[in-house]
DNA sequence: CGCCCCATGTAAGACGTTACATGATTGA
DNA sequence: TCAATCATGTAACGTCTTACATGGGGCG
């Protein structure tokens, strides 16, 4: 397999393409009109993640002549495309995701049953329940250690992330009762 | 005034070393150790941010000989790079701070009654406030429109942020009555 | 004609990552 | 003496930001 790395934009990229073949230009509205991560609708960001997804494979863009526009090049996944896209979906939730960037685990977890399944998001929630679980005790912690030593605003701010663990844990579970109640409904 | 650009690791750099003057080494040390806003340890990143701040006068580096060590340089803030710092967390949030940049509210925060005292922390917080407020009714509204198009887990993480907003803002709130209940305590 | 929207791109620079290099001291 | 730890740094590389460039089409 391809085991080149893919920033967070070129994965945001491929779930959009999976869902709708598009242009560069159409990807820079969706991310400037919707908050889907923050990624930059800047030209600069996305015609380059553009050509490095194509020169991986992963994409293949066809130039659309017929309407009287300038030149318009609509992008699809390739069977290589889709399959980075499942295997980055579809991978266990690690205590490194969790640290560094749950945003990113948000972004699988949207695409994940467009792409993957309603089973794959499933299996991905469960893994972030237990991964969320293994991390908290360490936070706490590291909170009690914090908070006879920091000042104030310091050990609050801890509080502000371990209230919002509590609440994402609290989300996985209720997305995971949404999936268990009405299992139907695959797309 | 300097307004050179800083990144959020510059601003981490400055809070740390008011708190503590300290070497490079001190600095990777507690990146490592402690779940601070996750910025990286590694020498790659913070030594060249130490020459950033060094070239822009906002810290001061003195080499320490006196130990049997090895050469062992101490930063200190200078009275502009306090003044920074200052300027950065008692700076208004704005909605592109929201959108773009939660963790480094928080890092502001957390240095903010050590570096701007309890005053400035409760601005922040009432800012903080008010800001979430605002942009909370968009959020909503963008909610309700992709609920109908949009799959099952896109609209759950969706979701997802808009639990996380609501639990940031009642810890707004909390930490705002924590700052009045026992007002007295500054540093 | 001038202006704005569509649509694509490039160039320069800043920042972070990974990996490597260096050298001194301490302890087995 | 060999390894680990302290302590600092550099080099190559990739990506993002900001700003600029280009050019067709519709509209007043």
């Amino acid at each position: 397999m391809n085991t080149a790395k893919i920033p967070s934009l070129g994965y945001a990229i491929l779930g959009l393409l999976h869902g709708k073949p598009s242009s560069g230009y159409d990807l820079r509205k969706i991310f400037a009109s919707t908050s889907l991560g923050t990624y930059s609708d800047s030209p600069g960001a996305i015609y380059p993640a553009l050509q490095r997804l194509e020169r991986q494979g992963l994409i293949r863009g066809t130039i659309e002549e017929s309407s009287g526009l300038r030149r318009r090049q609509i992008f699809r996944l390739t069977r290589e495309g889709l399959a980075a896209l499942k295997h980055w979906i579809t991978r266990p939730v690690t205590r490194d995701d969790l640290e560094h960037s749950t945003p990113e685990i948000m972004l699988r977890f949207a695409f994940s049953e467009g792409t993957a399944g309603a089973a794959a998001s499933v299996a991905l929630l469960e893994s972030l329940e237990s991964a969320l679980q293994a991390h908290f005790p360490a936070l706490k912690k590291e909170y009690e250690g914090l908070k006879s030593v920091a000042p104030r605003s310091g050990w609050l701010a801890f509080d502000c992330g371990i209230r919002q663990t509590e609440c994402l844990l609290r989300w996985t579970r209720h997305a995971i009762r949404t999936y268990r109640h009405h299992k139907g409904g695959m797309s």
